[in-house]
DNA sequence: GTCTATAGCGTGATAGAC
DNA sequence: GTCTATCACGCTATAGAC
């Protein structure tokens, strides 16, 4: 998997953004990075607008395309539940840098793509919330405030990129299932 | 409480850098929102950097001095927790934007602030961590991996802000209760 | 595909009038 | 305490040589 100048281009961007924000890296940052000038990244890029939706609308897309693939399905909410845990993790694993320049530089977005972005998050909570919905309605879950279940979750897993990058060796497959045990069934006895 | 101009400069500060990144908001912008020219800010503040930096300490400071003040005391380590998540979901309330901006830019402190405000943090980590270590020696948490433990309630502690700027109307007392539900005992019936 | 040079504008911060 | 004017520099992006 060779990744052509573009690509690489990007990836290092991502890493750029991920420690210091969009706003803080320049052109001549990323140049420097990659041991070129600044004017040479436009061969192969149009603008410093064009690498952050393409980082950020590329795992948006994956986010939006597991959950519709995820929650139309006939099984338990809790096995669903199970399988977008799994998903953040793979993707936490997979793309790192992307996720976290996602959290925190969306807001930076050109207005053709900000409005796009924030309605396929809207989307992606609806659809969390309904999974959730659904399992209280089945007694499978705990009849306490969606809301709250909901953002607990997925600050959980939004986040878990600044975890990650702190303990890389951990086996996916253990926190997966240590997760999965917190997140679900709490901490106490 | 009337805000004399040094703290209305730094809350309106605050509130920006929470919406756009402190890279993202000039002296200009800042102005703007105040009713004044850029200029003017400096009769007030000396730096964009020490606007920065008095946000990010201040809390940062609360934050530190609430944990040493409940991690000693000799009451078992699920009531400390309840105190820890009691703190910040008052601190939330009363300095949402502060602790949006210490989440987001605290990267951009000056070098004489940054090494400060990391020694800080993962102190409160370590205190933390040695809380949930009681528990389970004292056999009132799970015998899970308390880095797991700590990562999901910390970071959905200290992402509560985003979800508070959504659903600030919510009674304080009932997403204490909810909260600390969710994050001890889990969603699961 | 990378370079040098540069346009055009925005930045944090200062000096000094009022 | 706020203003206007300005400095010195950094920014994104383009033009055109090689």
């Amino acid at each position: 998997m060779k990744p052509n100048r573009k690509e690489e281009i990007i990836l290092t961007a991502a890493q750029l953004f991920k420690e210091k924000g969009y706003s803080a890296v320049s052109m001549r940052d990323l140049a420097q990075e990659l041991g070129i000038k600044a004017a040479s990244l436009y061969n192969h890029i149009h603008s410093k607008q064009e690498i952050l939706a393409s980082i950020i609308m590329q795992v948006a897309n994956r986010f939006t395309l597991h959950m519709e693939e995820v929650s139309p399905q006939p099984i338990p909410a809790i096995q669903k539940l199970e399988e977008i845990i799994r998903m953040h993790i793979d993707l936490t694993i997979q793309k790192t840098d992307f996720l976290a320049c996602m959290n925190n530089d969306w807001m930076h977005l050109g207005e053709e793509n900000k409005g796009n972005y924030i309605e396929m998050r809207i989307d992606y909570e609806t659809k969390f919330r309904e999974i959730l919905q659904e399992g209280i309605a089945a007694k499978e879950l705990e009849e306490s405030d969606p809301e709250i279940m909901l953002f607990s979750i997925l600050s959980t897993l939004r986040t878990l990129y600044l975890w990650y990058a702190k303990n890389k060796n951990i086996n996916p497959d253990v926190l997966k299932t240590d997760l999965t045990k917190t997140l679900l069934q709490g901490i106490i006895v």
